[in-house]
DNA sequence: GGTTGTAATGAGACTCATTCTCATTCTATC
DNA sequence: GATAGAATGAGAATGAGTCTCATTACAACC
């Protein structure tokens, strides 16, 4: 996992990934990637037009496949409609999800050591009859979020 | 979790479960999940038209959400755009999926008792703080299944 | 075994998240 | 600052999934 004490680390980090797949790292994708980066949680296509509005959406789109191919950001599928993007877990701890089944909501948990210790002896467990190669996991818990508890 | 000695045997809990939505279980409905319920892992809609080709794609959308609301059936989100149905966890032993992210498949594998133990724990762990009411898990691991590591 | 009210179905239109196109604008390099 | 290639914006196109509505099946009653 990367840290990085300031903005412009981060920034020259994500400059290096796009490089490796010539890439620019050009003022609309650095405006994506300081959203992804400084939010608490995944966001969906319209939180981030909400956030940035002065990017159109199909530059939004195009921004999130190329930094998720560079391997900046990374997609996931909530239980609602809609693909949510945070950034890509070399840039963040290695953490979970909780899906909100009423709202669609995406909240991020990080796991203890100990926790991701046993996660992926299971994880090793569960592929090996199966000649199965991990690349990563993901443990999303659903249920409902405390606004959702009627 | 219930288990079923003969298909007449599932084709009444089915009909139970349809009954209490104020469903009838009709024939395309019971097409649907005779092919389900015969399926080593969970199908797309396609999958399930090309086995099915004399229900219409619209109705058996229309079937698996009716399923769904029923409890008969569970929609799941793979790692490619297309959704895929399986018989819900009532109806299967409970279990995780591998998804494949070069061809899109995903294979179902059932953990051991004591592996789920030992995953309710840590989903207790991971929302107790959060105060998420946890009403089911998914443990995905995605990787490349045999056919797909060239 | 006909009638009638209601539910289910089929065909195709529709929606809307996402992707594609292409003309224009930017940027790195000389 | 000229040039070539890459990135962008606006809107069209795509396609999985949903909706509509006319038709068909079914259950309950006579």
């Amino acid at each position: 996992m990367q840290t990085f004490d300031t903005v412009e680390e981060l920034h020259e980090f994500v400059e290096l990934l796009l490089h490796r797949i010539d890439q620019r790292y050009t003022a609309g994708r650095r405006a994506v990637v300081e959203l992804l980066a400084s939010s608490e949680r995944p966001l969906s296509i319209s939180d981030i037009e909400a956030r940035v509005p002065e990017i159109p959406r199909s530059s939004a789109y195009r921004h999130l496949s190329d930094l998720q191919r560079a391997g900046v950001v990374g997609r996931i599928a909530a239980s609602d409609e809609f693909a949510r993007f945070e950034m890509a877990e070399d840039f963040l701890h290695h953490h979970h999800h909780l899906l909100c089944s009423s709202c669609g909501q995406v909240i991020d948990v990080t796991p203890t050591r100990a926790f991701e210790r046993t996660v992926a002896r299971m994880v090793d467990e569960l592929t090996a009859e199966q000649g199965f190669r991990a690349t990563s996991h993901a443990l999303d818990v659903i249920g409902h979020c405390t606004n959702c508890q009627h």
